[in-house]
RNA sequence: CGGGAUGUGGCGCAGUUGGUAGCGCGCUACGUUCGGGACGUAGAGGCCGCUGGUUCGAGUCCAGUCAUCCCGACCA
């Protein structure tokens, strides 16, 4: 048999090669000829732009608008703002020409050395310097403010070490970069958004997520506060969902960019910024798959039902063709994705593990028997169930089992985190705990020589001082001072 | 940038003490099959990463070089 072919290594085996094996072989990216840059093909790019499409709906619903700005930064804007050059100068790619002439050696082509820049231009990690040069032309009255816009745009961060989708030297992201008059407002923005991001998170991606502060030594490089959403993998690490961040006036004052407050005073504009990117398809891969594939919640699969025919003969396909456009008229009209796969290339057994390993959540099959008894097959990828059920009303079924399958995929989300995150009150238990994986709720004395310390010796880190559940006080696990509230530890990602 | 490994048909690999390259999958054609990755028959496909050396002869030995992957230090 060839079934070995498309296998997987189990989960249990070797989770890194299980995730790597995974993306390959459901044909979400591969490796590119570019060092650390991937291809994202066709079925994995589908779950982008179905991420895209709800998560813009989202931004638009709380008044965002998109818009575009260049990939190239001129090096001078990045070195404005202290902390954010320091953040971010070790990974920039830097264009220092703009021509290429033929090698007078030879062979193929080379830099022309005539042709330097003046001013030498990097290509963008995150765009809040060329933004806020921007913005500083837009805004001259608290009549102009706020400013909320929105980028779909892609950035490189030269990365040493890159795997798919979590970590690769060119990502696809959105960033939203918005300016408003008072300070509050700049942090309602970034909760708001902390708010949709968590939201988009567990109803759509069906990934539950912890809202929280960063630590000072996890926070963005020129934010007063960053506010993230934490998830948890199946292996008990840790991986950062999305950030959004309250600026304070820092970017307005490395650019320069006031307004003419309602008492007709010149001020700083507040600033929020915050992000997602394609790494939530990593996230999504690791926190729903199995050992057989791709698990997708229905709400972001590219195809929520796949419908394969079984037949012996061309007069047989033709009979369930025709029941299948029924069947799939129904589906349309009720904004039901589909794929009927008539290929007959590939065998039924074929096609099952097929879209089986691609996540499709749910597979219709039907065959000469069906039509003659009126039923049809229904197999559900979350359990890897399957029944016989009558072909009529099959729409309304399939509708009912597609919530019941996003729902199923959260809550055995929500149980595993919820099985693996624990308090844990004294550092000798933390460096036993630690190796077992999951969230650790520990007290920390807020410094950050204590979390640099416990970072050293266990590889964990803060990810997050939640903004929800238990506030009560105490003390340090690791240095016994005073502690506000228990924090959540792990190893991430 | 340190430590480890690997480069051989599209993919995954084998290749003995050096003798002129093989297997599985995939691909093409035809036939039989078709309810969990079908089978048969016949085909196509390879400067053995690159450069130099040793040798009558190198995928194999030596030197260099390039690339990739894994493990660490940095990061969404």
């Amino acid at each position: 048999m060839a079934k070995e072919l498309k296998e997987l290594t189990p989960r249990g085996e070797n989770y890194a090669q299980w995730y790597n094996d995974l993306v390959l072989k459901a044909d979400l990216a591969e490796n590119s000829a570019v060092r650390g840059c991937m291809v994202i093909k066709p079925y994995g790019y589908a779950i982008w732009e179905k991420m895209q499409r709800e998560l813009d709906n989202l931004f638009k619903e709380t008044g965002h608008v998109n818009a575009y700005f260049p990939l190239f930064i001129p090096k001078s804007f990045l070195s404005k703002e202290a902390d954010h050059v320091e953040g971010f100068a070790k990974e920039c790619a830097v264009v220092t020409h703009y021509r290429l002439k033929n090698d007078p050696e030879g062979k193929g082509v080379v830099v022309d050395p005539e042709a330097r820049l003046e001013e030498e231009l990097i290509v963008r990690p995150t765009s809040e310097t060329i933004i806020w040069n921007t913005y500083k032309g837009w805004i001259q009255s608290y009549r102009d403010l706020p400013i909320l816009c929105n980028q779909w745009a892609n950035v490189v961060r030269w990365e040493m070490r890159t795997r798919l989708f979590l970590r690769t030297a060119e990502f696809l992201w959105q960033e939203g970069h918005t300016a408003h008059a008072t300070e509050a407002e700049a942090v309602r923005e970034a909760e708001t958004m902390l708010n949709v991001y968590a939201d988009f998170a567990e109803r759509f991606m069906a990934m539950p997520v912890l809202k929280g502060l960063k630590s000072p030594n996890e926070r963005f490089a020129g934010a007063l506060e960053t506010y993230c959403i934490e998830a948890l993998m199946q292996d008990g690490k840790a991986l950062q969902a999305g950030t959004s961040h309250f600026l304070g006036q820092n970017f307005a004052k490395a650019f320069d960019v006031t307004f003419i407050n309602k008492d007709n005073k010149q001020e700083y504009v507040w600033a929020s910024s915050w992000g997602v990117s394609t790494r939530l398809i990593g996230g999504l891969i690791m926190t729903h798959s199995d050992d057989n594939g791709l698990v997708l919640p229905p709400k972001l699969a590219p195809y929520q039902v796949v419908i394969v025919p079984i037949y012996k003969n061309q007069e047989q396909l033709q009979q369930i063709s025709e029941k299948v456009a029924g069947i799939t008229a129904a589906l349309k009209a009720r904004g039901i994705s589909f794929k009927y796969d008539d290929n007959d290339n590939k065998k039924p057994g074929w096609k099952f593990s097929e879209y089986e390993l691609k996540g499709v959540p749910v597979r219709l099959a039907l065959g000469a028997r069906d039509l003659e008894n009126g039923t049809i097959e229904v197999a559900r990828r979350d359990t890897l169930t399957k029944e016989s059920v009558p072909v009529e009303h099959i729409d309304s079924y399939v509708a009912r089992l597609l919530d019941d399958i996003q729902a199923n995929i959260y809550k055995k989300a929500f149980d595993y985190r919820t099985s693996v995150t624990r308090e844990v009150n004294s550092y000798e238990e933390f460096k036993e705990e630690i190796e077992k994986g999951g969230f650790l709720l520990c007290h920390w004395d807020g410094t950050p020589e204590t979390e640099e310390r416990i970072k050293n010796e266990t590889k964990a880190t803060i990810r997050c001082i939640p903004l929800e559940g238990d506030k009560t006080p105490g003390f340090c696990m690791l240095t016994g001072k005073p502690s506000a509230q228990r924090v959540v530890f792990a190893r991430s990602y």
